[in-house]
DNA sequence: AATACAAGCAACCGCTGTAAA
DNA sequence: ATTTACAGCGGTTGCTTGTAT
């Protein structure tokens, strides 16, 4: 990897930004947009460096920025969030219109962090944040099995435009999730995937993600390989699960591929996917 | 009033992913 | 396939402001 040029050495400024230049920067983009942040302090006539600019804009300058305290119900997002995306801010930001990946990771420092501390201690119970998930049982099958059966549908939808309220989900959503043991996972228990169907391409389009609405019905399960295991180590099935819509939005690490295995390789247990 | 300490916030640093050459 | 350049991200720093002593 090729280091940027250090700012200091090329002559250009740096520390906090005048009226002036913001100013500047400001009437620059306005005129010619961003396409490229390196080059735009030189022709915008700043003496700052592209990446300085392109910070003070999307922290700071941008018209859509949302300006003063957060709100109690966006605290509550945050929070539930982060439970469940950990230090991804600019996927916290996402679900926060008008707000910065890092305001949102100052709020979540100097503010919500604590305050979750102190409730934390405050509970004879470990963090309250497992009431959301679903029970988790060890099970010494080579498959994960997860089965729903309350409610009668669960939306993926529902969980996209999220509030504090769709972060509450109970765990009666879920009446039970069996994941296998991960260290079990071996590397020739693996499975063909040539059997794999062929999807329609419409399946990837934009309008099919934002348009419809992937459900699954209740008293389903899904079957989990091992091969996926391997494929996905990041995944934390159970909150996976949850969480599928992330797939939608790329917030979620390979999130999309999962998903399209999911669809693919359990096409027999999880007919009941509707696009 | 002066000083010390803490909290909040803006900005920087360094790394990673990715597209283009 | 490799190199280069760039954007974006998360961690960290350091300045400013507020509060306690």
């Amino acid at each position: 990897m090729v280091r940027a040029p250090c700012c200091e050495k090329m002559g250009l400024k740096k520390g906090p930004w005048a009226p002036e230049e913001d100013q500047i920067l400001t009437s620059y983009i306005d005129k010619h947009g961003h396409g490229n942040w390196r080059a735009l302090p030189k022709q915008a006539g700043l003496l700052r460096c592209g990446k300085s600019c392109r910070l003070r804009w999307i922290n700071y300058l941008r018209p859509d920025i949302k300006r003063g305290n957060f709100t109690i119900e966006e605290e509550e997002t945050i929070i539930k969030l982060h439970d469940m995306l950990g230090n991804r801010w600019s996927a916290i930001a996402a679900k926060l219109p008008g707000r910065t990946d890092n305001e949102i990771k100052n709020v979540w420092h100097t503010n919500l962090k604590k305050r979750l501390l102190k409730s934390d201690q405050s509970k004879s119970k470990p963090s309250s944040k497992r009431a959301i998930k679903p029970k988790i049982e060890r099970s010494d099958s080579n498959s994960s099995i997860i089965t729903q059966s309350e409610p009668d549908k669960f939306n993926f939808r529902e969980m996209d435009t999220i509030t504090s309220s769709a972060c509450t989900t109970s765990s009666s959503d879920f009446s039970s999730v069996t994941v296998g043991d991960s260290k079990n996972i071996k590397s020739e228990d693996t499975e063909s995937t040539e059997t794999m169907p062929v999807i329609d391409e419409s399946f990837w389009s934009e309008a099919a993600i934002d348009d419809e609405t992937p459900t699954m019905s209740s008293s389903q399960s899904l079957t989990i390989s091992n091969e996926m295991r391997l494929q996905y180590p990041f995944a934390n099935y159970e909150e996976t699960f949850q969480q599928g819509h992330h797939a939608y939005d790329s917030n979620f690490d390979d999130g999309m591929d999962f998903w399209y295995d999911i669809f693919t390789r359990t096409n027999d247990s999880i007919e009941l996917l509707e696009f």
